[in-house]
RNA sequence: AGCGGGAUAGAGUAGAGGUAACUCACGAGGCUCAUAACCUCGGGACACAGGUUCGAUUCCUGUUCCCGCAACCA
């Protein structure tokens, strides 16, 4: 491809202590979205995942599991991987683990970088302890600044050496940096979170933890007591994974040109990490900054309460394309239909079992497969097939406003509202009855139901790729699906 | 305490200074090409109190209630 300008999109890294979590599955379900979207327009894309392996929490499960935190972390860093598989995500997507030999080398590099440009130094960190648990305790954590578990117990304060960054250099810069870039934070009201937390003035934030303690992490380079706190493991991916500071993909994908663009995905949880710890770190090693954060909300139970396993509400992804496989051939479609209609791109979502059937039965089953048979029937049986112009566009040239901004959720219905709009317009027509006492009429309502159809497809690509492929397919070679694309549920 | 967001039909959401939209559920009718699907019509809502305005549900102020954040949580 001539002209084919790069495209960088990734999204964070989960940790990999627990099993994937239907947050991450839509996460990367919508970066997915975007990459098939910029890449059928034709952007060379770049498209980064992976896993989070380092820190307290898997050391400690390792232990207790009797293994190593390698072995651990290998067998999650699977399941992750069996996920991003069955979701159908794209097969040219990047998969970058913290624990690969050139991420340790990229945080060792960036670490070098700002530790030279004096923004690294040694501090006096408190930590809250409790005797009880034997165990550090953050200031959430603690009700009246006691341990839940052991409120009989003071809190001791511990003093310990660490390494700190020095956020607070950046608050100015990051404030320039943003009013120059009004778009960076999408959307808008996430982006007046993080200036008002600018605002309020940064403090330094500690980035490394003593080896004695916890062993299950990055060496600080040039001091052996040390290993790297999670930022400059975890966020360093982003650029570990383009094989920074040597490698070719660095300079195509990130550097890139006049019109970078460099877009990162995450849930709401990590806005502070990704517009303003992460950017500051890219400022303080000399790098260029990103170009745009998208701030997904959290999927909550069906009443808008939080998913937890006590509540029994928590939605497995790997359940739920259990659940449609003896309905369709395209269960993980079904997965990614619901994550993408059903929760709004921007704000929380609720979303339940019951919610899921009921999406499927109504948008999947009565709207694209239904119309899909009655469309394709009348076609085959009145002899009505594209023209072999029609049928070899293979990018819907239209840019797709609602995806330019990222507002998947309503990218989406709007792909919907154009098959509601085939359904209407047979209705209104009634080629069926047409075909009795004028066959070309008939027909031409047909040809205008498929080709209309068959735009419906091309724009439901980078959503549902296997059902847009499977319509694709029935209408370039003029056949009924062998079965319904989405059978009703029992 | 502070900061940010929110309160719209039975439920979930959209929206805007001037006939309040959509989906599901509900009621009536239509069609028979399709997966008892599809189409049309109908009932039903802007938390409360002030203010600005010719006019606010939309802007401002206050009240009540809800939800985040409160930094080292990976």
């Amino acid at each position: 491809m001539t002209n084919s300008k790069p495209f960088y999109i990734t999204t964070t890294l989960p940790y990999v202590n627990s099993d994937p979590h239907i947050g991450f599955a839509m996460e990367i379900i919508r970066a997915d979205v975007i990459a098939r979207y910029k890449k059928s327009l034709g952007y060379d894309v770049f498209f980064n995942t992976g896993t989070d392996e380092h820190g307290a929490k898997i050391y400690e499960n390792a232990v207790k599991a009797g293994i190593t935190p390698q072995e651990f972390v290998d067998k999650s860093a699977k399941n992750f991987k069996d996920l991003i598989s069955l979701l159908n995500i794209s097969n040219d997507v990047h998969f970058i683990r913290t624990t690969d030999e050139k991420h340790i080398k990229a945080c060792e590099e960036i670490w070098n970088r700002c530790i030279t440009k004096g923004d690294i130094e040694k501090k006096q960190y408190k930590i809250k302890y409790c005797v009880g648990c034997e165990l550090e305790k953050t200031d959430s954590e603690l009700i009246n600044g006691r341990c839940e578990l052991h409120p009989d117990r003071e809190i001791e304060i511990r003093e310990e050496e660490n390494y700190f960054f020095k956020f607070s250099k950046y608050g100015n810069q990051l404030k320039d940096f943003y009013k120059n870039n009004p778009q960076f934070v999408i959307p808008d009201f996430r982006f007046n979170e993080i200036k008002s937390f600018i605002d309020r003035g940064l403090e330094d934030f500690s980035v490394s933890r003593l080896k004695e303690k916890m062993p299950w992490g990055i060496p600080v380079p040039n001091d052996e007591a040390h290993v790297m706190y999670v930022w400059f493991d975890a966020l360093t991916n982003y650029i570990s994974t383009l094989d920074w500071p040597e490698g070719g993909n660095y300079k195509k994908y990130w550097e890139q040109g006049d019109k970078r663009e460099v877009v990162q995905y995450c849930g709401k949880d990590n806005l502070r990490q990704q517009s303003a710890m992460w950017q500051a770190m890219l400022m303080s090693a000399g790098l260029p900054t990103s170009t745009n954060i998208i701030i997904d909300g959290f999927i909550t139970g069906a009443d808008g309460v939080k998913m937890s396993k006590s509540l029994g509400n928590v939605i497995n992804p790997f359940e739920v394309i259990e659940m449609f496989k003896g309905v369709t051939d395209y269960p993980e479609d079904v997965l990614r239909f619901v994550l993408l209609h059903d929760i709004s791109s921007f704000e929380d979502g609720g979303m339940s079992l019951e919610s899921i059937k009921q999406s499927y039965q109504a948008n999947l089953a009565n709207g694209i497969g239904n119309l899909t048979n009655r469309v394709m029937k009348m076609a085959t049986s009145y002899g009505v097939e594209l023209s072999s112009d029609d049928k070899n566009i293979t990018v819907y040239d239209d840019k797709n406003n609602s995806l330019e901004k990222f507002d998947l959720t309503k990218g989406v219905i709007e792909v919907m509202s154009g098959a509601s709009w085939i359904d209407e317009y047979i209705q209104k027509n009634e080629p069926f009855k047409k075909i009795k006492i004028n066959e070309e009429a008939a027909k031409k309502d047909v040809y205008v139901a498929l080709f209309h159809l068959f735009g419906v497809a091309l724009k439901l690509e980078p959503f549902l790729p296997k059902t847009s492929a499977k319509i694709l397919e029935c209408i370039r070679e003029n056949k009924m699906p062998e079965k319904p694309l989405f059978n009703r549920l029992p």
